[in-house]
Parts: structure tokens; C-alpha cells; sequence
DNA sequence: CTTCGCTGTATACAATCGTATACCTTATAA
DNA sequence: TTATAAGGTATACGATTGTATACAGCGAAG
């Protein structure tokens, strides 16, 4: 709902804004009839025309907003869990000089960006619904516009690690592996977090124990099994 | 198509085939009309009625067959990836005793399990496409049971991570958590290897990666890094 | 042999659908 | 000032929908 206020046009906000709600309570986006979108969003159905060719052209028009304004969030939501644990100015300190300290650290912000993401899922959850739902839904067009944003955010996140030192030194394909795999976990969880409310503890763990092992796994085979023997000595 | 041989009265296997067709390659299940399933099934709109009180229980149906006809094939390909490497019947090592030949082992496994898995994706692509859509479609009814069918997986391959000795001992709840995050990844991935044939080597090193960094990294939590570290010596 | 329950069909109908056509308002540009 | 374009509405129509009711074949049970 909130997400699409950059929408200058009334009626085409209007439609978005039903749209995100319809499919993320009651259908999917190929689901429900023209008229019945133009219905809740209290205009005539042929206004639909006015603004988008078919419903493909309505969910990239959503999925571009909602790119635009959860995408920055995001990351600075990264980074503030980042300095929360190392003020920022603080001098930078390697893996190789203080094994212990980097891997606690990295836990640390692990933990602080899994519990701030989970919290940012709950603020908006028809933006996390609708999303997920169509990446893997009946629309090639909407699929493939999903993959990508998916692929923006596993970009995002490689870059946040690389920056912030929150592994050990890793090849770039290795990393942006790593992160993507991490993406989809924590959308695939974002979907259990919210339908299993009293499930969430459980969510959170399994979120961050992934990410740790996925992490690590990493870390492991790019050579870096002596520096984590250090560190949990 | 072929996963619907035990039904048996032959209407309600016509259905169900029309029905997985239909969700796996044009709409969601709950896209399409009665009409435009039975027609597609060759049968009266109102034959429905005879099998079925709504889509739900059409869905539930599908579930329940395709569960029966591809769990047991999932494990047997796992058991005939672990033979391969290691034949049955010769005595086992330890990890403690050789980390090395373990980790080696447990990599070669890996790979095949991986490629079976994928080559039994792509000859029945429409039980993957509907399951892993309607994990995240708009039925609670179907998405709780897919859910409890991908906790069977985990659960069955946790036992044979087990049985099989694929991994150093694991706290049995640390186990399920690291498979059911292998079952998500692999069914996420089994998406993009049938969307994207282009990239399937791609896709397939991806799971590779993703499976052993999880395992990998679990075994470092559990306190197993010495082990590894002996073991890439 | 009859009865009954199961599977499938035929017909029918009101509701809803997508969309074509025409019209109204309002802001902007000429 | 007057055109023009854009955003929104009103009406209309044929196609499709879900489902109610009634009926037909057939195998099993009585």
C-alpha cells in the first residue's frame, strides 16, 4: 500500500494499490477478473486500459515501485546493523590479525540484519507476498522481471560483505553465489515468518543458522579452514 | 502426466492430468475455469462435481500422488549416488579415522545425487513447476500440505545423510535444519533448470555449491573444523 | 430380476466476464 | 481563444462462467 506513492497518476495508483492487495489476500495476480480489480479500487473498469495493456504490464508497473522503495531500505537496514556492532570510523581490523574478533563480529551483524529484515517483512508483507508469489508464478514476464530484482539484491549483498569485511577474503563468483543463495532463503523464509506467526523465533534461527553455515561453508572452501580453526579456538 | 496411475477411477485421473497440464503450463491452479479443465479433460463441467468439492481438494489430490510416486524415487537416487561412490556392504571409516577420504567421498555424492536430481526434474518438469508454485500460491490449504511434503524430504534425506555417514555427527535438530534448507535451495534451483536450459550447468554447480558450503558450514558450527581442517590438508 | 449407488451427460440460467463505442471533464499547448 | 490529449465514466453485448436439475448406463447387492 504505502510503497506506491510515487505513482503520480490517481487512478493508476488506485489500481496498483488494489492489485498488491488483492493478490496478496486473496489470489494470484492472474486470478482475479478486471472488473473485480476495478471494483476495489472503486473505478470503472475500462479505466484499467487508460494505464497498462494486460495485467503483465500492471505487475512490472508494481514490481518496479516496490523495486525502488524496498530495495535502499534494505541495505542501509545492512549497514545500520553493521555500525550498530562497529561504529563506523572505527580502524578496520583483518580476518588475519584478529580471526576471533571478525568472526564474532560477523555474527553479530548477521544476527542484528536478520532480526531488522524480519521486521521490515512484517511492516510490509503484501509487497513480500505478491512478490514471491509471482517469482515462481504463471507469468514468464513477471518471472523474469522477479529473477532480476532478486539478482539486484544478491548484489546489493555481496557488495554490503565485501565492504564491511563480514567474511574472510572470497573470489567474486563465490561471493555472489553465496549471497544469492542467502537471498533466496531469506525470502523463501520471509513467507513462513509471516503465514507462522507463532512459528517466528524458529524462522529468525533457522535464517541466521543458514546464513552462518552458508558463511562459513564458503569461507571453508576458499581456504580459509586454518583462519576459522583460529577463530574458535 | 505418468505420476497419475493409481488413481483409479479413470475421470478423476483425467481431471487431475488436465489439471496438472493446465497449472504447469498456463495459469495457477486457481487461474483456471471448471469449464476450461474438464474441457481440457475431455469430460462434462459437471463430472467435477463427481470427484471433487472445489480446486482445493483437486489440488490435495495431485499432492498426495505425485508425493507417493516421487519421495521413495528421491531417496532411492540419493542411495544409488552414495553406491556408487561407496559400494554397499564395504566396511565403513570413520571421520575421525580419515577425514580426508570422508570429505572426498561425501563430495562425490554430492555431484551425483545433484545430477540425478536435476535429470529426474527436467523428465517431469510439471510436478516440480505445479509443487513449487503452489508452495507460494494463494491456498493455504495447498501451501500447508506442500510445505509438510517438503518436510518429508528434509526429513528423508536428514536419515540418509545419517545412515549413509555423508556428514560428521550432527545434533539431530542442526541436521533437519541444514536439510530443510538443502530441500528449499534444490527446489528453488529445479525452477531455474527448467526456465533457463541455457544455464543448467549454471544451475546445477550452484547446488552443488550451495549444498556443500550448508554442510560445510554446519559441520564448522558443530565443532568439527579441526576435522576439516585435516581433512583439506 | 430388481434396486441402488456411482460415474458421466444434457440442458438451462443467472451472473460475471472482457472489451468496444461513445461521451464527459479538465489541463495544457497552440 | 480554441484544439488536443489524457483520465475517467456510461452503456451495451456476446462469450464464458459456476452450478442446479434431470436423466442415462452400468456394475454390484439384495
Amino acid at each position: 500500500m504505502s510503497y506506491l506513492k510515487n505513482v503520480q497518476v490517481e487512478g493508476k495508483r488506485l489500481l496498483m494499490e488494489a492489485a498488491l492487495n488483492l493478490a496478496a489476500n486473496t489470489r494470484s495476480l492472474d486470478a482475479f477478473s478486471l472488473r473485480e480489480l476495478a471494483r476495489n479500487a472503486g473505478l470503472n473498469p475500462n479505466t484499467f486500459y487508460r494505464h497498462f495493456k494486460d495485467f503483465d504490464e500492471l505487475g512490472l508497473a508494481i514490481i518496479d515501485e516496490v523495486t525502488d522503495q524496498i530495495r535502499q531500505p534494505l541495505r542501509d537496514l545492512r549497514r545500520e546493523a553493521a555500525e550498530s556492532v562497529v561504529p563506523a570510523g572505527s580502524p578496520p581490523i583483518s580476518w588475519q590479525e584478529n580471526p576471533r574478533l571478525n568472526f564474532v563480529r560477523s555474527l553479530q551483524v548477521n544476527n542484528a540484519t536478520v532480526e531488522l529484515f524480519f521486521a521490515f517483512v512484517e511492516s510490509n508483507p503484501e509487497a513480500f507476498i505478491v512478490g514471491v508469489r509471482e517469482l515462481h508464478g504463471s507469468s514468464p514476464v513477471l518471472r523474469k522481471a522477479l529473477r532480476k530484482l532478486m539478482q539486484g539484491f544478491a548484489h546489493d549483498m555481496a557488495e554490503d560483505i565485501e565492504v564491511l569485511g563480514l567474511l574472510p577474503k572470497l573470489d567474486p563468483a563465490s561471493l555472489l553465489s553465496v549471497s544469492e543463495a542467502i537471498s533466496r532463503e531469506m525470502f523463501h523464509l520471509s513467507m513462513n515468518y509471516i503465514e507462522e506467526p507463532e512459528r517466528r523465533d524458529e524462522v529468525c534461527q533457522q535464517a541466521v543458522a543458514s546464513i552462518v553455515n552458508l558463511t562459513m561453508g564458503s569461507a571453508v572452501i576458499a581456504g580459509h579452514v586454518e583462519l576459522l580453526a583460529d577463530a574458535l579456538r
